[in-house]
DNA sequence: TCCGCTACTTGAACATGTTCAAAAGTCGGT
DNA sequence: ACCGACTTTTGAACATGTTCAAGTAGCGGA
């Protein structure tokens, strides 16, 4: 369980603004860890770091934005970790559980405060939220991680369905991380339960639509899907 | 498109302090609904209210306690709405669609601040996320609608899926009240075409449980279910 | 060296949700 | 009418995210 330490975040910082804004970050994942979200003031992080408040402000425009960035730092570590993955397992199933699962370990230290970070998943109108159009690089960068899930498996699938399983499968990594941030069990043991169950049965229900009489109905979903998508 | 009145959320006030939370809360929802969650100050609202800050407060703990107050009142009209539709519809998928659109209709002149509502679904330490406790009385009354649904309806079910769907249904109006946050098409045509189009899909899907093959993996879903709930 | 431009930094001021001690009102009992 | 207990009301004070006018530092060119 390798916690991320601060000067994970600090990389390749050049110029002094450069610094300055990579201190800041750091210093307030740190302080967001140690005393969540909520309990962590601007002045808190400022002060901590050594500069002003409104210096703080001058590189990230909000409280929100240092989430932000934290989220962005958080799906850098999760596409390094797939790596690994998706070279060494072939089918689907074992692709899928390890991708969920790795995705469950590089946010583990974060699931405390995770609550407020994704409290703004529903908010249309926020830049954090996952569906806006600000992340969608960091939205597509996800989908394409389980792409290649699909892509390197020995699933066979239609055409059509294949195209739109991608955003399907992020789709359910949304739903897991909402049952994750509600998940207090011990050492996350049901979410655990649940990305080990549910992947299975997604496999099972993939390979269902061999059966005429499903065909159809996946049409029908396939078609929804994209006549949603505008 | 009726619009819900001040005077509707003010019924059967009594006593001095009823007369004067009711107050607090259509100024609330008044000013909701015309500057938007965010622009509307406590101040604001005590002020027009003709009361001072602290006794809004004296009624209602917080801002989102407004909010709270506001989703159960929504809740006690969209299940008078759907009283007409459950007595005159006989098959599923009329029956399901009507309470989704009917649930559309006694929403809808908040849709625009609805982000800001729904912003705490996520957080699981707020009273107010559909998942917590507080909320539990609110989301029982939900779920027991769509048990109405069902067991009004010509769906012929395995007992075990028969007793989980009403939660999932409820789970599927979730998400369509998501996909609703996101909606910025005009009139909500895109929401409207995916309750029409999703509801008669999941009427075939639960009508294909009864081929051999899919029998297998419902149970396993089922299954699945039942263990997460704990 | 000095000028001017840009990048950076500052901290006081502001906006707004929330708290709280104190005041005012209400009401039953004597 | 007065007392005491409880409910209701008040507004100033507080906490914290955010803004902004002003100041400082670095740096390339004359």
């Amino acid at each position: 369980m390798e916690v991320t330490t601060l000067t994970d975040v600090t990389e390749s910082a050049t110029s002094k603004g450069e610094q300055t804004r990579e201190l800041i970050l750091s210093t307030a994942l740190r302080l967001f860890r140690q005393q969540g979200y909520g309990k962590t003031t601007m002045r808190a992080i400022a002060t901590e770091a050594g500069v002003s408040v409104g210096n703080a402000y001058y590189y990230y425009s909000s409280k929100e934005h240092l989430m932000q960035a934290y989220y962005d730092h958080l799906q850098d570590q999760h596409r390094e970790a797939v790596e690994s993955i998706l070279a060494a397992e072939k089918s689907f199933v074992p692709r899928m559980t390890g991708v969920l699962r790795a995705w469950l370990e590089v946010s583990a230290p974060y699931h405390e405060f995770a609550g407020t970070f994704f409290k703004t998943a529903a908010e249309p109108k926020s830049p954090l939220s996952p569906f806006s159009e600000q992340s969608r690089p960091a939205r597509e960068a996800s989908v394409e991680i389980f792409r290649r899930v699909i892509d390197g498996s020995d699933l066979k699938l239609p055409a059509d369905l294949k195209a739109e399983l991608p955003e399907l499968l992020w789709l359910m990594q949304m739903g897991i991380v909402l049952f994750w941030v509600h998940d207090d069990s011990a050492d996350l043991r049901r979410t655990k339960a649940l990305i080990d169950r549910s992947v299975p049965l997604v496999d099972r229900l993939l390979r269902l639509t061999r059966i005429p009489g499903v065909r159809g109905v996946v049409n029908d979903i396939v078609g929804l899907i994209r006549s949603i998508k505008r």
